[in-house]
DNA sequence: CAGTGGTCTAGACCACAGT
DNA sequence: CTGTGGTCTAGACCACTGG
């Protein structure tokens, strides 16, 4: 049935439906349902009385996506420098965040993240251990989001603050920055389902990154 | 129809499809697709075999709002102090990013916005003049997204940029913060459908305010 | 005008929950 | 077992579009 919908340029009209009732011999009630999951998936569009049209695809809401990815798609090469990568019992607000219990194990990562060779931010991640068991020992992947996916636990959806603030004196050492020069600071807490699975801290050099998002859905 | 759900707790049933047949003397069908729209709405949730039951709010996609809903939900007062509303031809860059021409007119208007009496943020909104005639004869309206509702023209998304800076000595002036002090840079470009309704740049002061998010959606 | 989607009827059988 | 939602049939009338 998507088969329909499948290489179809946007606009294109679909078959009728009374032509598919024809076609596969099933009620029209029938047809309209199996296009109905069309429609509110956004592959089909309807137009009354005029017929049902391949849907331009929906802009998206903003997807989650990793540095890597992000720095991908402004054209630069994404590279990480782990400065930091262990076990730790959660503190209060890392366990919070986590929805675990403080003193729990966590895993504690922070890495130097450039950007076609510059500094660009310093990211401190927490991850729960119970959920990716053996992760340290596994050799430390490049991208979190990939590793994560590969467990089946990508995060679709996140909370997360923005705020600006001046560099601490080693975080300016780190990003090659004076001390109180203007950082942007982020916080995350990605989800997969409504699981917790990372909670991080970056700080962005604010003369290098702006943060682009598209908020809401069209329609 | 909306009525069966209107403040019903989360979790509690439904009429079931064949009593609502009953009580209104239709056909099962056009029960089931009144309910469809609220399931798809997410005011409902079928159980198959059990029933149907008001869902559990869904965690929202992060919803465009204004600065008005954004402190309220904060429970904090918004207040905002008109620096300037005036008509202006359009320049190059808000030109372009208002999908206008040059020299085309817009509306600039300049808020100082507080939170609970407090200097929060400076805001330059420009809107496309020809969208919203006689908008600055009409009386400034409180808040601006209501009175583009008004018009049909609410912003149901937008694409936002953010990033973090240091305050002019103008700018601090309004603020009540020193030059040099970190901000919080916002921009947005917010359509109802397809037109651009607004295009904004706003500052905020980085010691009170904290950009929250929702990003990607659940499931 | 003929064709389209939007809506509706009055039944039917199925798989599945709970008792 | 009964009751639930999930799916389906074979029609029907409407409002709207385009030629």
């Amino acid at each position: 049935m998507r088969t329909l919908v499948a290489g179809a340029a946007p606009g294109s009209p679909a078959p009728s439906e009374r032509e598919l009732v024809h076609r596969f011999g099933v009620a029209r009630m029938t047809v309209r349902q199996a296009m109905d999951a069309l429609v509110v998936e956004g592959l089909l569009e309807r137009i009354p009385g005029r017929g049902t049209f391949v849907a331009r695809p929906r802009r998206m809401t903003s997807r989650l996506s990793s540095y890597t990815e992000e720095m991908t798609r402004r054209g630069l090469l994404a590279e990480s420098q782990t400065l930091l990568a262990r076990r730790e019992q959660a503190g209060p607000g890392v366990a919070r965040a986590l929805s675990v219990s403080e003193g729990d194990a966590v895993i504690h990562w922070r890495r130097l993240r450039r950007a076609d060779g510059h500094a660009m931010c310093i990211e401190d991640a927490y991850l729960n251990e119970i959920l990716i068991p053996g992760f340290l020992q596994s050799g430390m992947p490049t991208s979190l989001y990939d590793a994560l996916d590969a467990r089946g636990l990508r995060p679709t959806w996140a909370e997360d603050s923005i705020n600006a603030d001046v560099a601490a004196a080693e975080e300016g050492e780190h990003l090659e920055i004076p001390a109180g020069a203007p950082v942007l600071r982020h916080s995350r807490r990605a989800f997969a389902g409504d699981k917790v699975v990372e909670v991080s801290r970056s700080v962005y050099r604010a003369d290098r990154y702006t943060m682009w998002l598209q908020v809401g859905a069209e329609d």
